[in-house]
Order: structure tokens, then C-alpha cells, then sequence
DNA sequence: AAACTGTTTTTTCACGATAAAAGACATTAA
DNA sequence: TTAATGTCTTTTATCGTGAAAAAACAGTTT
């Protein structure tokens, strides 16, 4: 526990030290939500690796016994549900355990449909590195979090209740998002989610986006990512229609729209960026929640027109949607940051 | 020890899996040079942490021996050095046992001036991570290397000397270069440093410095930038005076300078895209020394006609400048590419 | 009182160990 | 003889641990 007037409850504002010295510095250290409590360890020691991989599989595998009277081979299961012939052959051990088929080599007949309880709890097919990110993003959003904090890593592994590796990795991988920025042989220093961070993001957003949506519009004919574009305006069409019951659906497909667009890039760089991008828009969605119905329903407009000069080939009409599409995103994100100390 | 018929042999070219299967894999395997032996381990168990820092710092405190007939403060050695003050107490005892100086409490008086002999051997004072990149880098260039080759881990670990954990956050820094990617819960795979690589860099790279060297041109008069710009005109012009016996200090020059200009971007993600371009060349310089002294004479060049141009803050003539050497540098990067397989 | 030195606590970095998951090899059925 | 199953080995993911380094606290000196 770190001692300090009102460790526990808002940290002070405190700037960052210029680059070493003694001064003291408040932490990125803010109680667990009331809701939501310490994972549980195992009870002897090291509990090493959790097995979510076999359960999430086992929930997905699941779902295939309504549809078929009996299950095919081994290797054809384990490519189904993307994970090795072992975790295969744990999973149909457990549903013959569980009275789900009978498994005999190479046959394997379903008993009985699933009934609810046979599912894993949900929360037990997590990544942790997925409880790490969460855990995370929801102290650096939940306010009190200001630029220049430090960000501790035994702290944070202790409070979420994983090791260090864990953290420290998901702290590295999490860097690439511009958003910490560490000090050798120290901590991590927060950089914050400010206007300046949403500034430069849309900028290089922009200068990418536009270079996409251009080679996109100069691909042949005969290229498949036509029929996936179709796919997509039917889709685009079809949320548009029920906007109103469905405007919380729209995130999922924003992301793989223009996830199709960048991919035209064939630029790792440019493909790769979209992961910050994903990732901010992600949290921004979850997080911002004003005017949601009306932002989504103008956005699905925006990508209509976007999918339709797109189609027209027309360099000049893919550039004014693209940007135009592009300035309310921007416009949308910048609202949405909370105002207070400048960058 | 890995079977095969060519185990620790330039491997078979064998083409990556396609996403999952129980196809053979060759891996990025290659026996070390005989000149480079394993690291040593301590002599029981667990070696933990090498004190690199501390005998990186002492090397440097050296150096200040000589100049000075008494030490500072600690707390002012700690930011000279960049160390704690832990550390510079380290040093202080080690520099008082060895007579160097004498040491009670606030006097700090130099006794002798340092020999040879006092200083820590270079190799020790590296970073467990530039070990591993050096060692890993050099597997990469050494060839017989093909894009699809699995990267294993615990291989790796053991044959540099290191634990496994060091090695997993290397290849988690490492793959935001985009040579490497994870397979979840699997095998790292090569993705090569083939022609298209570099086209991809180039690609982005041009975008990025075109737009900052506007950015540069347009910043105020009073701006520091313009005194920096002139102490890195200077230099390359003393270069470009000695480049017959200074050419191979061009590499490092070349960074500072486009450093320079990158920041003028003010955006976190092109600063930060200068890491994957700055890693490429260093290696790339390293590795391909064909006429290095006439290529660095060009780009010498190069850089005071961009100079002059940023100086005249004429926004055409930078764009041309900038133009002009990006593309002798993209094909000085392109040609030196091993010819091989295409992506 | 400000800045330093002396001492103690905390955090980072790196390792070995271990269960989960993947992968390889051996055997068997179609 | 191909493709599955059965078995065994290797690798990955994660933890606890301990030394190095940083940081905090406490006592001194100027």
C-alpha cells in the first residue's frame, strides 16, 4: 500500500520531474472499481498459465454439437477451432466426461444438445493479456490520470493479481500506442491521452487513409476486395435501416471497413498502424457514450458515400469522401477527449 | 539439439505453413561463430541482473578523473552519469579501494589519474537487449536465412546464454519493425528482410520526411532548430573535407541529422518511425560495404544542397532537396538487399 | 533551511521452474 | 499408403525469487 495523504482516492496533480531528481511524484494507482475484485490464485503456489485456451475452445466447440449428429477427426476439429490436436483431445475428453458424445478412435457421436451450464463462465476465456489491457485502460480512463504520472509495474500486477512478466510485457507492447514512454532501469511515465496524442494519431491516420482509399480505388477490376467492399455496403445498408435499435453494432464494422481499405495500402506499416488506431476507437467508443445513435448514424452515411466513390473509381470524388469521412472522425474523437491541463 | 539431416547447416528452403498444420518447418538456427563463445554464466545458480550499469557509469566516471582534481556532489555525479545515486556510491567505493581517489563524506579528491587497466572491459558494460540484438541481428544477416522460418525462443535463449524471459521482450520490441510476427501461443515467424521490406520503409519514410522537412522550413526565425542546423552544417562540411579517411563516421552523422528534421514534425509517430529506419540503416551500413566511401561522399552532398534548401525556407526547393536524396537513398538501401526468393 | 551524506525500502531486471499448449514421433485403422 | 489415433517431447506462457538499481527516508553539515 504507498502511504501519502489520499492514497486511494484522486492523486494529486503533480507535473513529471524534469528528467531525474528526488522529487516526489504521484502514481498511476487508483482503487478497483467496487464491482470487480482480485483474480484468484491458485491455492497451492505458481499457478504458471491458466488454461482459457482450452476452455474458450471448448465453448466454441460446444456450439458445433447442435448442428451435427457426430464430429470429425481430430486434426479437421483442431482446425476448425485453431488450436493443437492436445487441446483437441482434451476438450472431447471432457464432453464424453460430461455425457456431450460418446467417443470411441475415430468415432464420436453426440448424446445430447448443450444445455447452458456446460459453458465455461466467460470471464474464464480471457487472455490475460486482454484482463491486463482492460485493467489498464480503465484506470487511464476512469479520470484522476494526468500526464507525467508514473506507472509502476509491480503496483500494477499486484492490484490486477498477475505476475510482472505480464505486465511488463503487456507494457511493452502497449508502447507502440505512443502512449507511455519508458525511462531505462525505472518506471513508465504516462504521456496521456490528450488533445496533442488525438492530433498527431488523426494526422498520420489521415496521411495513411488517403493513400489507401487511392490505391483501393486503382485496383483492377477481377481483385476480390470488390465483392468484399459489396459485402460491406450491404451490411453498411442493412445497419442503416435499423439504426436505431442497432447503432452499437456500428464499431465492429467501422473497424472492418476500413481495415479492408488500409489493407490496399500493402504497406505493413500502414496495416500495422491501424492497430493504434483500433485500439484508441475501441476505449473511445466504450468510453464515450454522448450522442452515440446520432455520431454512428452519420457515420454509416459518411461510409456509404465514401463505398460509393470508391466504386465510381473517380481519384477526385475517393478523396473529398475519404476526407470528408475523416474530418468528423476527427471532429467526434477531439470532443470526446477530456479537457484540462494543455499538452 | 535439433535433428534433421542438416542440423546447424545453412537449413533447407522450405516454404511457411499456411496457417496451421503439420507441415516440417526449418528454423532460424545457425550454429554461432566459432569467434563468439556463450555468454559465461555465474558460477551457482541464477545470475539475475549483470551490473552493466554500474561498471557502464564507472567507465564514464573515469574519464572525469582527468580532468578534475575533486568530485562534485553525488547527487550531481548521479546526473552527469545518469545514474542513481546508489550507483554513484558503487562507484565512489570501488574508485576509494582501488586508490583512485580519496573519499570521506563531502572531499572527493583525485589521487591518481586513471590507467587502462582500471577501466571494465567494453563487453561488459552492454545491455542484456543490445546483446541479444546484436546476436540476433547478425543470425539474420548471416544468410541461408528465408522469409517463413520459425523463431524459437527457448533455441534462441540457450544459444545466446540468456534467459528466455529477455528473449521474449527483445522479440516483443522487436516485431514493431515488422520483420517478425507471433503466432498466438506458437512460434515466432521470419517475414524477411526481402525488397519488399524496404519498399515498404522507403514508402512511409518518404511520406514522413517530406512532410516534416515543410514543417521544418516553416518554423519562425527564433526557433532553436535553425542554430542546431548550422552546427550539423558545419560538421558535414569538415566531413565532407575529410571524407577519404572520416567517410565510415557518416552513419551516425546522417541519424542526427534526419533526427532533426523528424522532430520538427511534432508527431510522436513519425518521431518514433525514425527508430525502424535508424535500426535498417545501422545494420544495412554494417553489413554492406560496397563502396561506402563514394556512397557517403553523395550523401554528404546531398544533405548540404537539403541544408541549404531548409535555410531558404523556400518550400519548393526543400521538397526537391528532400526528394533528391530519399531516392538515392532508397536505392542504395534496395541494392544492397540480398537477391533471393520474391515476397 | 537548503543541500548533502548515510541508511532502508521499493522497484526493475533477469533467471529457473512448471503447467498448458503445441508439435513430433509411433502405431494403427481404413 | 494415407490419414487417423495414441504417446511422448518440446515450446510457450506465467510465476516466484533474488540481485542490481532506483527511490525514499532520516540524519548531518554548511
Amino acid at each position: 500500500m504507498r502511504r501519502g495523504p489520499d492514497a486511494g482516492t484522486r492523486p494529486n496533480f503533480r507535473r513529471a520531474v524534469p528528467l531525474r531528481g528526488s522529487l516526489r511524484q504521484e502514481h498511476l494507482h487508483i482503487a478497483l472499481q467496487a464491482g470487480r475484485r482480485k483474480r484468484r490464485r491458485a491455492t497451492g503456489q505458481g499457478m504458471s498459465k491458466s488454461n482459457n485456451v482450452y476452455k474458450d475452445a471448448y465453448n466454441r466447440g460446444l456450439r458445433l454439437l447442435d448442428e451435427t449428429k457426430s464430429l470429425p477427426s481430430e486434426p479437421e476439429l483442431g482446425a476448425l477451432l485453431g488450436v493443437s490436436r492436445t487441446t483437441i483431445r482434451t476438450i472431447l475428453a471432457r464432453m464424453e466426461e460430461t455425457g456431450l458424445i460418446a467417443w470411441n478412435k475415430r468415432s464420436k457421436t453426440v448424446l445430447r444438445v448443450p444445455r447452458p451450464d456446460d459453458f465455461f463462465p466467460e470471464e474464464e476465456t480471457d487472455t490475460l493479456s486482454q484482463i491486463i489491457e482492460r485493467s489498464f485502460m480503465r484506470r487511464l480512463l476512469a479520470g484522476g490520470v494526468e500526464p507525467g504520472m508514473q506507472i509502476n509495474e509491480l503496483e500494477l500486477a499486484r492490484e490486477i493479481g498477475v505476475g510482472t512478466t505480464s505486465v511488463r510485457e503487456f507494457l511493452i507492447r502497449f508502447s507502440r500506442f505512443g502512449l507511455i514512454e519508458k525511462r531505462r532501469n525505472s518506471h513508465w511515465v504516462l504521456k496521456g491521452f490528450t488533445r496533442a496524442f488525438a492530433l498527431e494519431l488523426t494526422e498520420i491516420r489521415e496521411m495513411f487513409e488517403l493513400r489507401s482509399a487511392a490505391a483501393f480505388a486503382a485496383l483492377p477490376e477481377d481483385s476480390p476486395v470488390w465483392a468484399d467492399l459489396d459485402l460491406l455496403e450491404d451490411e453498411h445498408r442493412l445497419l442503416a435501416r435499423e439504426i436505431a435499435t442497432r447503432f452499437n453494432e456500428f464499431s465492429e464494422l467501422d473497424e472492418r471497413f476500413h481495415r479492408l481499405i488500409h489493407r490496399a495500402s500493402h504497406n505493413r506499416f500502414i496495416v500495422d498502424f491501424y492497430d493504434v488506431i483500433a485500439m484508441i476507437f475501441h476505449y473511445h467508443y466504450q468510453w464515450n457514450k454522448a450522442q452515440e445513435r446520432e455520431r454512428n448514424e452519420v457515420a454509416v452515411a459518411e461510409h456509404l458515400a465514401y463505398i460509393a466513390a470508391l466504386k465510381s473509381r473517380d481519384l477526385g470524388k475517393v478523396d473529398a469522401a475519404c476526407r470528408k469521412h475523416l474530418k468528423s472522425a476527427r471532429h467526434t474523437l477531439l470532443t470526446s477527449i477530456p479537457e484540462g491541463q494543455q499538452p
